[in-house]
DNA sequence: CCGCTCATGTAACTGGTTACATGATTTA
DNA sequence: TAAATCATGTAACCAGTTACATGAGCGG
């Protein structure tokens, strides 16, 4: 079998919670998802499912709706142990680090910058860095239904968001 | 002019305080640098040089040794405006928001896993942020020559690897 | 019946990836 | 002089992206 992507094994971890569900569904999952780093297209997540289904990962029941097929996965033991394996696995050092950071990046390249123009920067980020807070901590208390995996999950985003605002007063620090 | 990927960006960024150099350094430079983001691979790297050339953003000087052709990059004005303008303009939301943590995704679906397996990813990850804390703080000390804004990018991946371990903690107490 | 959301899909593209190949230069 | 590293490149691939298209079904 192909190996997954992360796509993948989330989509298929999405499938397991939300089942019996469709592609929709999961694409939703995505564009809702506090994290930004996949779109959740239409055009990444239709030919996936099929991928997950060709698998035997999960398996779809179909009907009929007008011209249309309708399509209903469910995820199979084959792809419930693909996704334990997953969850369960030593997480390899690459995956420990893979860790993006636009903003940071800028910052390798400050010394390009006025001390003016830093000072906008960091004071941008903050201001943005803040919403994002306060945005998360209301979805964290305000979504009813939000499984107790979701809120950590969330966690990590606002515990991340704050790290970088006092990463900020080091930059302002050091740099401006 | 085309758009410019972030990698082109940093390439450019690379570019501009290394100059002159090769494709082969700028390469070398994402290869070591922290940020496994980009893999910095041949295939990659190459074909960017020429995309900067042919958009006018670094020039190149051509030098002969051997057979092989040796090229020398330089920023030229027009890239040196681009970076700038990158640098300074206003963040978009969808940047300061593009956060990877592969290990937040799998906490999504811890709901999988026993309290045991939970206790072992935990563990687990703690102990390769620790570790990857100690190196990341030996190479901000140990490395000489390293620029104030390469020291503080550096102090980021500090600051959130250190949040990361604190969100383990939370993970530990209300998840397992 | 209009507009919105649910739902499914495809075509063209893009910007990476891995893997391979090979020559030049330095150093032990 | 052999091995390592510097240096340049390409071919095949792949998993995403955007943009487009279209139909079903429901509420006002």
């Amino acid at each position: 079998m192909r190996k997954l992507s992360h796509l993948a094994y989330i989509a298929l971890g999405v499938v397991a919670e939300r089942q019996p569900c469709s592609g929709y569904t999961v694409m939703k999952d995505f564009q809702s998802s506090s994290s930004t780093y996949f779109s959740g297209s239409a055009g990444a997540i239709y030919p996936l499912m099929k991928r997950l289904e060709e698998d035997g990962l999960a398996k779809v029941e179909r009907t009929k709706a007008g011209s249309r097929t309708r399509r209903t996965y469910t995820i199979t033991d084959k792809g419930r142990i693909a996704l334990e394996a997953w969850l369960a696995s030593p997480i390899p050092d690459e995956e420990v680090a893979f860790l993006v950071d636009l903003l940071r990046t800028r910052v390798l390249f400050f010394e390009r910058l006025t001390k003016q123009q830093r000072r906008k920067f960091v004071k941008d980020c903050r201001d943005q860095l803040r919403q994002r807070i306060t945005a998360t901590q209301k979805r964290i208390k305000g979504t009813d239904g939000l499984s107790p995996f979701e809120q950590v999950t969330m966690t990590s985003v606002l515990m991340v968001d704050e790290a970088r605002i006092k990463w900020l007063d080091v930059v302002e620090k050091e740099l401006c």
